[in-house]
DNA sequence: AATGTCTGGACAAAACTAGGACAAACTTGC
DNA sequence: GCAAGTTTGTCCTAGTTTTGTCCAGACATT
């Protein structure tokens, strides 16, 4: 158990009720009960009185099944999978035709790297390759890693180190600015990717996921849209630099119940405090503002004095978010 | 088996369901099952209960053979075809583009007249989709026109007109700024991924490509990044926004032979005469450098005096970087 | 008291299979 | 240029498998 969660981070202790699986699943609670009926798609802990607990384990397999199901595989095929497994059977299918696995034997004479053991040997491995501009072998340790761990914590242990480390070896002069800019430019593919593992059912609570104007950096931005859609809500990502008026107009026409703006830099951008006071004089109160990135503390008074949130990590964020959320889903059943 | 083993590293396990062929090629599933009574351009395997299980080979095969009928090939010319002659087939087609010595056989209604209403409507469904900020719905669209097509013909036909309506909506003020932003940013992760569809061997030339200092917009280099990569060259990616300087650096460390530059706006950036005369001051007569994008012909003398080339189009780009690929290797043979 | 979950089973819609029909588009023969 | 034949995508029937939904009565939760 405890070594679960060292490795995976998803917590494997029973405890939601079936229905709040089914509203973040977006299946049924009869289908989920007919699932395990027949093919033990998953096997619930019980209650005392014989209530099904799930994990988020659980949570993540059914996901993963729904999508798979929806590709066009049939259940029979899938329901016994393991996770790791699953998350192979739909990222084959997000890649649409080619399966882009490289096996050992084809792997090029170029790329030689003995198995990553630690995080830091990880991360040395990614500055190599990046160095060596070996974009192949930098996509292909993100995607081992990605698969080694989970989605959040793949961006928490890996690609937020791995940033500021790129970082301070470009403002050091260890590392050119064409080698950040290759990095940052694949890494922007790929998270753009990771969005598309999940598929909506048009039912998930919306967050307008963007950048302040003048700010450029986008994968912060990035990070959270692909954070928020495993949580059950649809991230409606507008890119860096886009004005309040616009990021307001936006929530409005999506009727997002959330916004996620992400500072990096300039971190002194006098255009931040004047955005960001446009942007909340013109949203519903009921609609949260997020404000996070390296640079989000520079700005934590105004940010207290408007009534936005600043959450201090990735996990806050989405601890904050899952409370949303099913307040939300309580507030709708009653 | 050892044989298909050595042509290609697809899987010929059978494993997956009609349905899941279906989408994948973009074919009903009656017709593939019509293919195959007719012609048995693939004969799957069988489940205990008699349901079809097809390998990855066999979606090869009939995704192939989809774009080869939509060129005008018949199918019983080409049903029972190899992998890798319908390869031949496919590529050949795809470089003369549209020629029609094929003589025009029946049209499905899947099959696109060129420059014709259907084009336009796709074009009028993704255009809705992002008034409408439906990402998924765009997403969608966007997969299904590049099934249905081949990437260069998806890219000519699809893309380039889709990016100048956008532009032109923008400006007109037909379309907010939001909803740029937003299908820009979901056009940047989609042609992100398309440069992952292909293999590579570490063997390819490699050509470096950016966008100079100033030009902001990466989505004509993308698409260049997307094209060469199936037509047997390695792209080294490097996002917009780079110092000549830098260009050159990546360039002799990747031993690149070429380099794409794409421009688009401003157009009379003064640093754009200044980024040109440096980098080809930099780079190795070997070195072939492209200038593409909407602002190119701005400065077609420039160009022209530093010998460096401008492509009017894709396809002549990609005409150009294919002989210089067989030059090269016939220099390397002799 | 009202609502939600449990089990086991029933039922119907959806999806797949085989075989065949048919019309539209294209080819060939005259 | 017209008629007869061929190719090809789509649709239909009828039987099977798979899958989503619903029901009933017992129990749990609020």
């Amino acid at each position: 158990m405890a070594v679960l969660e060292t490795i995976s981070s998803i917590d494997t202790s029973p405890r939601h009720p079936i229905r709040l699986v089914a509203n973040r699943t977006g299946l049924t609670v009869d289908l989920i009960r007919a699932w395990e009926k027949r093919y033990q798609v998953v096997e619930p802990a019980r209650s005392d009185t014989q209530r099904r607990l799930y994990s988020d384990y659980d949570i993540e397999r059914l996901r993963l099944i729904r999508i798979a199901k929806q590709a066009g595989r049939r259940l029979a095929d899938i329901a016994t999978l393991p996770l790791e497994s699953l998350r192979d059977v739909v990222s084959e299918e997000s890649r649409y035709g080619e399966t882009r696995e490289v096996p050992e034997v084809h792997r090029p004479s170029w790329s030689t790297f003995p198995e990553d053991e630690s995080t830091a040997e990880t991360l040395d491995a990614m500055l190599y390759a990046i160095q060596t501009m070996d974009q192949h072998r930098f996509d292909q340790l993100l995607q081992e890693n990605l698969v080694k761990h989970s989605l959040p914590a793949f961006l928490e242990k890996t690609l937020a180190p791995l940033l500021s480390e790129i970082g301070e070896a470009t403002r050091s002069g260890g590392m050119r600015i064409a080698h950040e800019h290759m990095a940052t430019a694949h890494l922007r593919t790929f998270l753009g990717a990771l969005r598309f593992r999940e598929t909506f059912t048009g039912t998930e609570p919306r967050i307008v996921i963007t950048t302040p104007t003048g700010q450029l950096h986008e994968l912060g931005a990035l990070m959270v849209a692909a954070l928020v859609s495993i949580d059950g809500w649809m991230p409606v990502y507008l890119g860096p630099n886009t004005p309040a008026d616009e990021i307001a107009a936006c929530v409005q026409q999506c009727s997002a119940r959330a916004v996620s703006l992400s500072l990096t830099y300039p971190a002194d951008d006098p255009r931040i405090p004047t955005e960001l006071t446009r942007l909340k004089s013109q949203l519903d109160d009921k609609v949260t503002v997020f404000v996070g990135g390296a640079a989000a503390s520079v700005h934590g008074e105004l940010i207290d004095r408007l009534g936005l949130h600043s959450p201090t990590s990735l996990k806050g964020l989405r601890d904050h978010l899952q409370q949303l959320r099913d307040v939300a889903y309580q507030r709708k059943v009653s």
